[in-house]
DNA sequence: GTTTATGCAAAAGTTTTGCATCAAG
DNA sequence: CTTGATGCAAAACTTTTGCATAAAC
């Protein structure tokens, strides 16, 4: 695998000796293709992904291996528009969503101000954040009709 | 119906009409229950308030007449933690919600900071906020060990 | 009476699982 | 060798749809 997820790689390695599990082939070729996309995939984009290094790997392995990353921290699974997709999560500074209602972009922002606010709000209530999801949708600048309120 | 969700049924029949549909009273019996309940219900949750009331209500009907209340307004669908579960939608103030990733728990908060934020991230990229969706997880205070970090 | 609403069963879509086989250590 | 990984097919779930019948207007 890539050297440059030298991080990732790690982590992966580390998880699987502490579940006693295994690499293989045909893991390594899921996990690179996951972690050289930097985009929102769902399991048929990496399926296709997959598929095209290695035409033998099942549908299967796919689900499997992202569960995998799941439970690794190295992905995380979001729901946009009905649609199950995963992000690389490892190293990320948190950040949250714009999602375009017509075209489907993605974009990404955070903010550390929101961060703060929301940790106040869970202190109120003795919540203890351990993650979240913030998804915001609308209208990109691209498919907003311009001049329109 | 009760008298009491005048607003949402003044919605919906208007609503109705504009479509050329009819009300029924299946139908009302699980509007009603929606609206009676101020939890975060799954299908099948409201499935079963609605089948106390009138047995012979099918769950086809209960998918049907939530699309129907989602399209009017007055049902928001949510995925939390894997599973779909609608809340009342119309005349409630924005809100978010922190999730018990232990015990299920569903707590509620709102800053109008954080909507604020957030609509200044969006203006920096030419992009119109429509709704959003932000899940907090983590631990509730009964389910948070007292005294750890 | 005509159109919409409904229940049932079947279909469709997505994700998981059982199992025999292959690969890794 | 022994255990874990994989592909396939089947199962499990969730949601939608076709169709004949009942209810609304």
């Amino acid at each position: 695998m890539q050297r440059v997820f030298a991080d990732e790689i790690d982590v992966l390695n580390a998880h699987l000796k502490r579940r006693g599990l295994n690499r293989s082939s045909r893991r390594d070729v899921v996990v690179s293709a996951f972690l050289g996309s930097n985009k929102h995939l769902s399991v048929d984009d990496l399926y296709n992904l997959v598929r095209r290094k290695s035409p033998g790997i099942g549908r299967t392995t796919v689900y499997r291996t992202l569960k995998l990353l799941e439970s690794a921290g190295l992905a995380q699974a979001l729901v946009l528009q009905g649609e199950t997709r995963f992000e690389r999560e490892l190293n990320r500074r948190h950040h949250d969503h714009f999602i375009c209602s017509v075209c489907g972009s993605i974009f990404e922002f955070s903010s550390d101000e929101i961060e703060a606010l929301q940790e106040e709000e869970a202190r109120k209530i003795g919540f203890r954040i351990e993650g979240h999801k913030h998804q915001v949708y609308g209208k990109c600048a691209k498919c907003a009709p311009a001049g329109s309120k």
